[in-house]
DNA sequence: AACTATTTATAAGA
DNA sequence: TTCTTATAAATAGTT
């Protein structure tokens, strides 16, 4: 007996505007989860970094960037090289992937709580000098730096206070248990957001050594 | 008689970097257009706003843009909260638990970096300032006091803008969350681009009636 | 840049 | 949304 085809598969298809609102959702579901999983390749296989933000026909948006969105975004519109391009190298064993991810971001983490100390370091001396040259110049953007200065490396301090908690709690029990873990996620660094990120991370044989993010919807940072 | 095989075909390729310089440069080149031009279809098949940019691995920049990269750019940073909330998609997932314990630590890698960017840009700003008061002065012996004041004071103006922009799109962010007030972008100055694109439209039956942008390198900065 | 054998993405259908 | 399947499209290795 004969089989009848059970599918006419994949058929050709103009690309112009799916005027049916289902099939251009669904169309837009794949093709935007095909366009995450390109870039994503193109930037492991080249060391490339990209940054992808699309925005749904409803106007939802969805971003993905490596090593973030915003990090591309700075590097684009400034044109000053990110500081966030860290070699990587680790293979992605099924049992200790988790690990070995919350190991690397702690790395990372600790490079850049101590950049950001040198900087403020740097920082410091530099608005020291810029407070005794001022004594003899006013300057009307003299006066702006240092409120501006000053006033954010407060809530810095704040924030990097409970953010070093939060890391080292969460390394610590991803390590205990480095399989049944349902951490509240209460704790968090970061301000109760209103979209739910679905970090859809492509499945499988995907790594992702420097930090790669995936978003849906935008949170404060 | 029979002919050889001329090609052996596409092989099957591990996504991990790509060591030979040489075919890196190939594939990058290959899988860029081949990412623009996903972005594009996707953006025709489904109306939807897209924007990506990627910086080769020897560090230049290159983007697509549907209506443009920068319209993307300002609609992402000024992003208004979005109204959908998925919590429940989390504990459902296959892999929910690593996911969020990936994820939550994603987030704090942003906020740090985005912190260090931070820094690193009121120290550009501060180093700036000492730089033009060290020039002001000197200047006071020098002759072409004006000239040189000016030029100074318009790079540090643009660093300004910057940080300005910076903090003020954090504070607007972290504000949102109890005002569901979507910030407008209008009031962000960005720096005079100095870089001029030069549409690149992907050739053949690629239709793109609305206002699509290819982009490829920047001046120098 | 061009050529193909293959792999990969995806339109339809369920 | 997810799975399946047939087919269109992308692309790795060569020339």
């Amino acid at each position: 007996m004969v089989k009848r085809k059970p599918s006419m598969g994949r058929q050709k298809i103009e690309i112009k505007r799916i005027e049916s609102e289902e099939a251009r959702q669904v169309c837009f579901s794949k093709r935007r989860a095909g366009l995450f999983k390109k870039a994503n390749e193109l930037s492991i296989l080249c060391g490339a970094n990209i940054g992808v933000i699309v925005f749904s026909p409803a106007g939802k948006p969805f971003s993905f960037g490596h090593p973030s969105v915003d990090s591309i975004i700075d590097r684009f519109l400034s044109g000053s090289p990110s500081p966030t391009t860290l070699p990587s190298a680790y293979s992605r064993m099924p049992a200790a992937r988790e690990m070995m991810v919350v190991h690397e971001l702690n790395q990372q983490y600790t490079v850049l709580a101590a950049s950001l100390e040198t900087e403020r370091r740097k920082k410091a001396v530099l608005e020291e000098a810029v407070r005794v040259k001022r004594a003899r110049e006013t300057a009307l953007w003299g006066a702006n730096i240092e409120e501006l200065g000053l006033g954010e490396l407060e809530s810095l301090n704040k924030l990097f206070e409970r953010l070093r908690r939060d890391v080292q709690m969460r390394a610590e029990a991803a390590h205990a248990r480095s399989s049944s873990v349902a951490a509240a996620s209460s704790s968090v660094p970061r301000p109760p957001d209103v979209n739910r990120d679905f970090g859809r991370g492509l499945e499988g044989s995907m790594a992702l050594p420097p930090p790669t993010f995936f978003r849906s919807g935008r949170g404060p940072f």
